[in-house]
DNA sequence: GCCAGTATGAGGGCAGTACCACATTTTCTG
DNA sequence: CAGAAAATGTGGTACTGCCCTCATACTGGC
């Protein structure tokens, strides 16, 4: 339980107490911090007021905290505490936090065009996860394929939806599969629609920031009937290493923003389909 | 979102409302709680007033409804309303509940066995869920093979550990994949143990209560060097519908408390290595 | 239709929490 | 060391949630 125990106190001792649930000596910001983590790691919900006092500071101070950690996106706010983000939502929470509306709104307007007895392959990726969220609470009676253990986790809480997970090697810092293994279970595999996000667009085409990535979002392209990009408008005319796909591969892209530029030309160029998802159509 | 849409309401029409959080007819208990659990899955945390105008009902209400499902240990409660269970701790909640010192002395001195550079297998379930915590903690360098959720998030925390996942079909009640491809991709690895659980044991072998996990452990037994069965004692002479493997395919039984009677002539005729792990021996 | 059991709502008392403004302490920096 | 900036504590108020009891409404037999 990550110790401040290297942290020389005022009367030259090291503080090191048999439970970490009771200091005596006032810690830094920082180390309060991590023992609120640290405790969260161990409980799935914590009460401001027990913080305050197993760690000797005021509630105002924890209260303070939890809002700083919330900021930062590694904890979930309750009245009167906290809650820890489940699985491996805390991995991508910096990005999960922003451009939260626009993202819900981009997978609501995906999640309604979904009839019951489709077949998807949803991707990896904060984005594609709102979308299993959405997919989870509003359809039924459909099949997904993911490599993603948040969104699977999402849309298992949905008897009707069969999920079937992909093999492979999971990646820690983001929560998914990749590797050899897991395009082979993608092949193995036929769909109505592959869902992919992306780390940017631009003319060209469909990027990921990781290789490997990109490769798993290119084999569910190719498995599917339909492929559709899920974007937000800051991935507009971003760049990054991997090539997942060419726009005429990708029958759809549903963003919140219409595109504008060579984006846009080569969008129609190709044929995509660009579905605007406005952030007030959220009852759609 | 399993709807109530199938229940006539007073006027006879079908309650199908455009957005999920505003209902004007009262719906039934079963079907409200089935709406704050779809909450949940969109939302990681929920406010208990903000659910009783959602579902038109007293806040006294939602608060029994919280504190009926946090029974059954779908949810956690927090001061003011509820928060999602980490990944599928939930669905396993009441059997993790118990034996919790047993479970963790066990995973003990399991995880205390493995050397780097082993490559494991992990079946599905509360015991090797405690394992899985205990690799990660105290292990390094190991490659594990699982089908688990819950195991795959808690050793993914631990960099060193490299985590292959299986493929298959999610059983979303216990959170781990089982069926035909779960079967294949065990069989595309050899490892140096297989670690399992069990629903029960008997002299006559092991048993799981699903018979498609049973078929996953039994794959696992078949492609391990040596084969260890974690299990506590309220788990002796337990049977159950599936076997999953005789004591002769199995190399070990690591549990709480010597086995005696039939139980535990069978493991010395099978040669079966028992070790008990103590409760007080947790520093091992 | 009647009755028992269940489910729900209302009110009150109590306790806990949030939020704000301001004072105080600690820490940082030159 | 001094001043500034950050961090923390305090007190007060308004709000929110909890729990208890009791009355009412619904539900499922018989």
């Amino acid at each position: 339980m990550s110790s401040g125990a290297h942290l020389p106190t005022k009367d030259g001792s090291l503080q090191r107490s048999a439970s970490p649930m009771q200091e005596k000596d006032r810690l830094s910001k920082a180390v309060r911090q991590q023992r609120i983590m640290a405790q969260l790691a161990a409980a799935p919900t914590l009460r401001a007021t027990e913080l305050a006092v197993a760690l000797s500071v005021s509630g105002e101070t924890i209260r303070r905290d939890l809002l700083e950690l919330h900021e930062q996106g590694l904890i979930n706010r309750t009245y009167g505490g906290a809650s820890r983000p489940f699985a491996f939502e805390a991995a991508r929470s910096d990005r999960r936090r922003i451009m939260v509306a626009e993202r819900e709104a981009i997978a609501s307007a995906v999640s309604a065009r979904i009839l019951p007895k489709e077949v998807l392959m949803l991707g990896g990726g904060a984005t594609t996860y709102h979308v299993a969220r959405f997919l989870a609470a509003r359809n039924r009676d459909i099949t997904v394929i993911t490599h993603d253990f948040a969104s699977a986790s999402a849309l298992g809480t949905n008897p009707t939806i069969r999920v079937l997970f992909c093999a492979g090697r999971l990646h820690p810092g983001e929560g998914y599969l990749l590797g050899a293994q897991t395009i082979a279970s993608i092949n193995g595999y036929e769909a109505n629609r592959a869902i992919v996000g992306a780390t940017g667009i631009s003319a060209r085409g469909i990027y990921d920031a990781d290789e490997e990535a990109g490769a798993v979002y290119n084999a569910m392209i190719e498995r599917a009937a339909e492929a559709i990009v899920v974007a937000d408008h800051s991935k507009f005319d971003q760049l990054a290493v991997s090539v997942c796909a060419r726009w005429n591969e990708v029958d759809r892209l549903v963003t919140d923003k219409q595109p504008s530029g060579t984006l846009a030309a080569a969008l129609r160029k190709a044929g995509t389909d660009v579905i605007v998802a406005g952030v007030s159509e959220m009852s759609e």
